[in-house]
DNA sequence: TCTCTATTGATAATGATTGTCAAAAGCAAT
DNA sequence: ATTGCTTTTGACAATCATTATCAATAGAGA
């Protein structure tokens, strides 16, 4: 049976106050910001028990990070995420979905699952970048 | 100036022998076997600058590894890859692309860029009903 | 051939993640 | 509340893919 831990509601809960998506070293490093003792390997416990669960959306950052989300909805969806801040949308894609099915299918692939998030520089961080663009490079 | 040197030409040869996915340790390993004395650091930087340069194809296992396929075209396209035997289909997704751009765009994002990746298993190891799993589970 | 410099490769370093295991803490039954 | 059993924790070591070093090697143009 699975007990209860002030160490895993403190996870869901940090995890829930942040905005986008988090590495476990990163929630580790606000926890402990926060006056929170709780261990590195904890968190990375937890996080884990929460994707497995569902309670948590987890995706691998392009540098091959480990990144974790309180989901907002149970339900199948996908994100578009800010590679500059973390800012995170939660995106519906019903054609998508269908695409995915039928392409698996039409090739004789059963239980077909997918990867399916966009990466983006979000408005404000637009703005920023544009700032530095400008002028001489290297 | 970039030089041209066998360990290069040894990489893409041998990414364009591989059926499906490999990783830069499997090829090297590969290499090695077949008696090249190339070395790791080098297969790590050549298959970087493959997919650097669109002539092959990169993305990350669910354990985290980077994994590379020579590409069959020059194209923007997506795979289906069975997460048994590795076998992989390239794919072509044009509803997805545009629908990845609008999204985007909607939520005023820029420079988007998508992962989109399907994983299954192909008709041969859906038969076979195999054990060793690779990649997202339903 | 002769420089000049990009490239190589053995090895060390990095860094995220997982394994270890004794100590601490949850939980159910006394 | 106490006991007893078991899960969980956390400091630390271990793993493992990838990157950084840097002296030695080898393209390529003069
Ligand atoms: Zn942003
Ligand atoms: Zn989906
Ligand atoms: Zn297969
Ligand atoms: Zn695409």
């Amino acid at each position: 049976m699975k007990r209860n831990t002030w160490q895993r509601e403190a996870v869901r809960e940090a995890l829930g106050q942040t905005e986008g998506f988090v590495s476990a070293q990163g929630l580790h490093s606000a926890l402990h910001t926060s006056g929170s003792p709780i261990g590195l390997a904890t968190v990375y416990r937890a996080l884990g028990d929460l994707a497995g669960a569902g309670d948590a959306d987890s995706l691998q950052s392009p540098e091959g990070e480990s990144l974790y989300r309180a989901c907002s909805t149970d339900a199948h969806h996908h994100h578009l995420i800010c590679r500059n801040c973390g800012l995170t949308v939660e995106i519906e894609a019903d054609a998508v979905e269908t695409w995915a099915k039928t392409v698996a299918a039409k090739n004789g692939f059963t239980q077909a699952a997918h990867v399916v998030d966009v990466f983006g520089l979000c408005a404000s961080c637009t703005q920023a970048a544009t700032v530095h663009v400008v002028g001489p490079q290297q």
